[in-house]
DNA sequence: GCCATGACGTTCC
DNA sequence: GGGAACGCCATGG
């Protein structure tokens, strides 16, 4: 497996219990900034039998974005849910309160952030329609 | 080796 | 606040 995926993993499991943190975020202190995407294939990637806390992993908008109606999305939900992380009534997690680290965070920048995840999931809409 | 794709992000309009 | 364009890195065809 390449050291990428590795260095993601450990980033990830230093992800305490309780908060969360975004792709860009993860990949950064991997040592890889603007390989977000690289983030998500690993945690796609991680085996049934993983010590990896992935679903403390979501995207800039606070949400989880993979599919809302995948089992693994309402896992997620779930667990998050389990370690006292709420949700706001947008569906989006608060960065600036469930962030980490807290104060890589901007509540004000994680509005106008949100914005930018519509694109994508819009265009897949598109193209498997 | 080029092209398309994806659990994403930043910037500009 | 919403939409569109571009960039980023790794993988699969």
């Amino acid at each position: 497996m390449n050291p990428f995926y590795h260095r993601i993993y450990r980033v990830v499991r230093h992800i305490p219990k309780g908060r969360v943190a975004t792709y860009g975020i993860i990949a950064r202190l991997a040592g890889r900034p603007g390989a977000a995407r690289t983030v998500g294939w690993a945690l796609s990637a991680l085996p049934e039998d993983n010590d990896v806390p992935w679903w403390r992993v979501i995207n800039a908008a606070g949400r989880i974005s993979f599919s809302g109606s995948d089992h693994s999305a309402v896992l997620q939900r779930a667990l998050l849910l389990r370690e006292g992380v709420r949700f706001a009534p947008g569906g989006a997690v608060n960065l600036g309160t469930y962030g980490w680290p807290a104060e890589a965070y901007d509540t004000a920048v994680a509005s106008h952030k949100r914005a930018a995840s519509t694109r994508r999931s819009r265009r897949l809409k598109g193209l498997r329609t």
